[in-house]
DNA sequence: CGTATTTGACCTCAG
DNA sequence: TCTGAGGTCAAATAC
């Protein structure tokens, strides 16, 4: 579409319903996809940036994105997509406003996805380190069902690694608060300072990297031609991590290969599957399970670039980490520069399909994800953006994220018998909305799925005087169990960047101060233990959620679309 | 020569 | 229990 403005259309299904909604970047997806073209990297990022739910946007064929029934179209996949959950924290005198004023969040709305790199990436990071932490080092299952974007932070073992930063190191025992949110910090800014990355031969490394002008995706590195090399080299510095493919498989229903890809590092559990259509564009990209160590540090950079790097180290090997610390170099690095990131960061949002498909247990997601992607609702397949779809688990709580929501429906979803509450942004023009759900087999489990990137800033924080939630120790906005999936990029930006602390999962909202305060401070903390509860028990937890509502409550009014949801979910 | 990718076979699991 | 699809393994191959 060249226009900003898509259509979606239910799937069949029942529901004919369809609506449109107009992107607030001037961007369109399909010239972010052609931006994007063709790099081999993964790390391409399309970003769409908001999509609603997600519909695919289907570029040229006009098709618009299409909800639940048709194969999620993957919206606009920005690259990577950060993870949503991860966590980090905010340095005192940033806030999330200011994240999101970064040349990142700002430029293309595109995130990165947390594992090729693009701020999704880093920005979401999927179950922070936390979980973990909480496992003490979980079972990759765990990690994988959860779902993936994660920036972890890292454990001992990685942090000594050399790779790191210095700054990075430390030990599993200090993930304290005070680490936590040290490399919080640290991660947050070096994501705001540095958008882009570069990978290891010096290119901008994940999409963002590769993106260009067009905010779409780059393809300066890669263009179609490119020497298998240079594939390998992006692949492995995407987004920051090095990744090896070890399996490719054509998935029914697609014409598109799937490619397999496990983190290199040893013992990390995160993988990826990258579904990319025939020219080699990425329609899609599914992150799984965390990193649990710091995102390798470039191979080369300047005196700038390396500060910024150790900033991102050390964020990284906070909880959230491991996606972070793509973007950091980029920043200072002349490759970097503008760039292209936007594109990469921007992105992801996760193609409304899966959003809507509650249906789908989230556990079947990474599964299914690729399947029905690229479909134009003609049933033509269509290059769309890549997506990028986080899985995050389960035990996170949601928190608060800074942004003033407005609930525009509920329902209960097949297999779960706990009501998905839907909420969409307060803010005029803004096409972000997530829905909360407590997972069915624990409710301390909170499943937030983000959907669009927000084009605005985080408004004054709540509690806080009005002031901008802080980062400072005092005052930092931490997530709480977030889980599920985050899909949106941007979101799980923001949703990192409010939080501080690893938390077992990534995605999660962050929580504002007002809601730490709430919960006693033990939040932050808790996260270590267990697996599933860590965090706070109930009670607190049910303080959060009542804020929460609380808050969401508040701001009302709201537009139609949500009438358009509103018949999907009554 | 070392490392990453390719690719057919095998495994797992949901229906 | 069977079947099929997705995911993973690992030897072969490529770089």
């Amino acid at each position: 579409m060249a226009s900003s403005t898509g259509s979606l259309e239910t799937s069949a299904d029942s529901q004919p319903a369809a609506f449109s909604f107009s992107f607030p970047t001037s961007t369109s997806f399909s010239e972010l996809l052609q931006g994007a073209g063709n790099d081999g990297g993964e790390g391409r990022s399309m970003t769409g940036a908001s999509r609603g739910f997600s519909g695919t946007m289907a570029n040229s064929g006009g098709v618009g994105p299409k909800f639940k029934s048709i194969t999620p179209p993957s919206l606009p996949i920005s690259p990577p997509p950060i993870s949503p959950s991860s966590y980090f924290a905010i340095p005192s005198g940033l806030s999330p406003t200011d994240f999101l004023d970064s040349p990142v969040l700002l430029s293309s709305n595109i995130l990165q996805s947390p594992t090729t790199g693009s701020f999704s990436t880093q920005t979401l990071n999927w179950r922070g380190p936390a979980a973990d932490y909480q496992q003490g080092v979980k079972q990759e299952n765990k990690a994988y069902s959860e779902f993936s974007f994660q920036t972890q932070a890292s454990n001992g073992t990685m942090q000594t690694s050399s790779f790191y930063p210095s700054s990075m190191a430390i030990s599993l025992d200090q993930q304290s608060l005070n680490y936590q949110q040290h490399s919080n910090n640290a991660y947050a800014k070096s994501e705001l300072m540095a958008p882009t990355r570069t990978n290891s031969s010096g290119i901008p490394t994940s999409q963002a990297s590769t993106q260009v002008n067009n905010g779409g995706y780059q393809s300066n590195v890669s263009h179609s031609s490119q020497a298998a090399q240079t594939l390998r080299a992006q692949r492995r510095s995407e987004d920051g991590y090095n990744w090896r493919k070890y399996g490719q498989k054509q998935v029914k229903g697609s014409e598109n290969p799937r490619s397999y890809y496990k983190c290199t590092f040893p013992n990390c559990p995160t993988k990826k599957k990258v579904e990319r259509s025939l020219d080699g564009q990425i329609t899609e990209i599914v992150y799984k399970g965390a990193h649990n160590h710091p995102k390798p540090q470039p191979t080369r950079r300047n005196s700038a670039s390396s500060q910024a790097i150790q900033a991102s180290g050390a964020a990284e090997a906070g909880p959230f980490g491991a996606q972070s610390g793509i973007l950091i170099d980029a920043v200072h690095t002349p490759e970097n520069s503008s760039a292209s990131f936007g594109d990469d960061d921007v992105d992801i949002s996760k193609s409304g399909a899966d959003e809507f498909d509650e249906d789908e247990p989230d556990a079947k997601r990474w599964r299914k994800e690729g399947e029905n992607e690229g479909i134009s609702a003609s049933g033509n397949r269509t290059v769309r953006e890549p997506r990028v779809v986080v899985q995050t688990t389960s035990d996170i709580d949601i928190l608060d994220d800074g942004y003033r929501w407005r609930k525009y429906g509920q329902k209960v979803v097949k297999g779960n018998p706990n009501p998905r509450s839907y909420y969409k942004c307060t803010t005029v023009g803004c096409p972000v909305r997530k829905h909360v759900e407590r997972a069915a087999h624990d409710l301390r489990a909170v499943i937030t799925t983000y959907e669009g990137k927000h084009n605005h800033d985080v408004p004054a924080a709540r509690g806080s005087g009005g002031s901008r939630p802080s980062t400072d120790n005092n005052n930092f906005t931490m997530a709480i169990k977030p889980s599920a999936m985050v899909n949106h990029p941007n979101q799980i930006a923001a949703a990192a960047f409010f939080s501080n602390r690893p938390s077992a999962s990534a995605s999660q909202a962050p929580f504002t101060l007002e809601m730490m305060q709430a919960s006693g401070g033990n939040i932050g903390f808790s996260g270590f233990d267990n697996s599933m509860n860590s965090y706070m028990n109930q009670q607190q937890q049910q303080q959060q959620q009542r804020r929460m509502e609380g808050v969401f409550s508040q701001t009302k009014e709201e537009p139609r679309d949500d009438l358009f949801l509103d018949s999907f979910l009554y």
